[in-house]
DNA sequence: AGAGGACGTTCTAGTTTTGACATGTCTACA
DNA sequence: TGTAGACATGTCAAAACTAGAACGTCCTCT
C-alpha cells in the first residue's frame, strides 16, 4: 500500500524515471521500504493511470521520466498527515525467540549471539553511511538524517538487548 | 513464509485447534507476527496436507485438534537454526520521515510528536503486560520475557528518538 | 424456553509481494 | 568491430496477506 507513496515522495523531489527510482529504493530506501523492480514499474503505470503522476519527458532507450501531478502531491500530503502509520511489524527474528525452548540452551545462546553480531555489523554500516553523509558534498536532507539516526539507535538497542538476553539464559 | 513456523512453534508446545491458535496469535504473538483467521486456517490445512502436523482429536462443534509430527518438529528446528532471520523491515512510519520536507515544519514536528506519543502509549501497555506476567500465576516462558523486554527497549528508543528528532527541526 | 455470545470452520474475492523471465538500447573500451 | 556492462521497461505465475461473509454448534443466563 505504501509503495505508491514511496514513489510519490521521491517524485515530489523532482522528476525521475523508473530506473532512477529503482536506484533510490535500492540505496536510500532499502532499509525502510524494499521494493522489487517489477513491483515498481507496475505501480508507476498504475499511478500514471490514475493521474497522480505523468510522463514529463522521454529519453533514450525508451526512458520515461515521470513527474508528480497536483493530485499526486495532494495524495502524498494526505497520506503524510491523515493516514495513521502502521503500528505492528512482523519480525521472524522475534518469532524465533518465542520458540527458543524448542532448541538446546546452547543453541538459544548461539542464536542470540548471532543476532547481536548481525546488529553490530549493521550498526557499523550505518555509521560509515553517516560519516559519508556528514563529510560528503552529497547532502541528504535533514529528514534523511533523522531516519538514519533512528536506524543507529535501533541497532544499538538490539546489540545491547542481545547481550543481555544471552546472559539471561544461564 | 513464517506463519507456518509460528504455527509449528505453538503446536510444539502442545496440541491445539485452529481456534486456540488464533487466540495465541491475537494475544502473545500479536506484536510479533499478526495473522488473520482466514490465513491461519488455510495454513493449517496446508501443513496437515504436507504432514508437518496432524489431527490428533476431534471435539464438539467440528473442532479439530492438531498436533505436530516428527517431520514438523524437524522443520521447526531447521528453521530455528539454519534459516537466517530477515534483516529488513518495512516501516511506513520511517518512510514518511524521509518525505517530511513535503509538509510544513510544524506538520513535521507534529508528526514526530505523534510518533513519540504512540510509542509512549505502547510502552505503557507493555509495562503493564510485564507486571501481569511477573506477578501472575500464568507463567510465560523465559523466552517470552526476552521478547517482551525487546519490545520495551524498542519502544523506549523510539520515544527518545522522536523527542530528539522533533528538537532537530528548529 | 429462548437468546446472546463464545466456539469453531470454510470459502471467496481482492490486493500486495516475490522472483524470474523476456527484451531491447546505448556506451566505453579492447 | 565486437562485446561487456550499464541503462531501461514489460510481463507472468505463484505465494502471502486482507477483509469479510457465511454457516452451524454449544453453553449460560434470564
Amino acid at each position: 500500500m505504501s509503495l505508491r507513496h514511496g514513489l510519490l515522495g521521491l517524485l515530489a523531489e523532482g522528476p525521475a524515471s523508473g530506473y532512477d527510482l529503482l536506484k533510490s529504493f535500492e540505496l536510500s530506501l532499502a532499509n525502510v521500504w524494499p521494493a522489487t523492480q517489477s513491483q515498481l514499474y507496475t505501480e508507476l503505470n498504475k499511478l500514471a493511470g490514475s493521474g497522480l503522476i505523468e510522463v514529463v519527458a522521454e529519453g533514450a532507450r525508451g526512458r520515461k521520466e515521470y513527474g508528480i501531478t497536483e493530485s499526486g502531491l495532494a495524495e502524498l500530503r494526505h497520506w503524510m498527515t491523515e493516514v495513521p502509520p502502521q503500528q505492528v511489524h512482523r519480525s521472524d527474528m522475534l518469532l524465533r525467540v518465542f520458540f527458543l525452548s524448542q532448541i538446546t540452551g546452547e543453541g538459544a545462546r548461539s542464536y542470540l549471539r548471532h543476532l547481536g553480531e548481525v546488529a553490530a555489523k549493521g550498526l557499523e554500516e550505518l555509521e560509515s553511511m553517516r560519516e559519508f553523509v556528514d563529510s560528503g558534498t552529497e547532502n541528504l536532507s535533514v529528514y534523511g538524517r533523522l531516519a538514519l539516526e533512528y536506524g543507529l539507535r535501533l541497532h544499538r538497542t538490539q546489540v545491547e538487548w542481545a547481550q543481555w538476553a544471552e546472559e539471561q539464559i544461564r
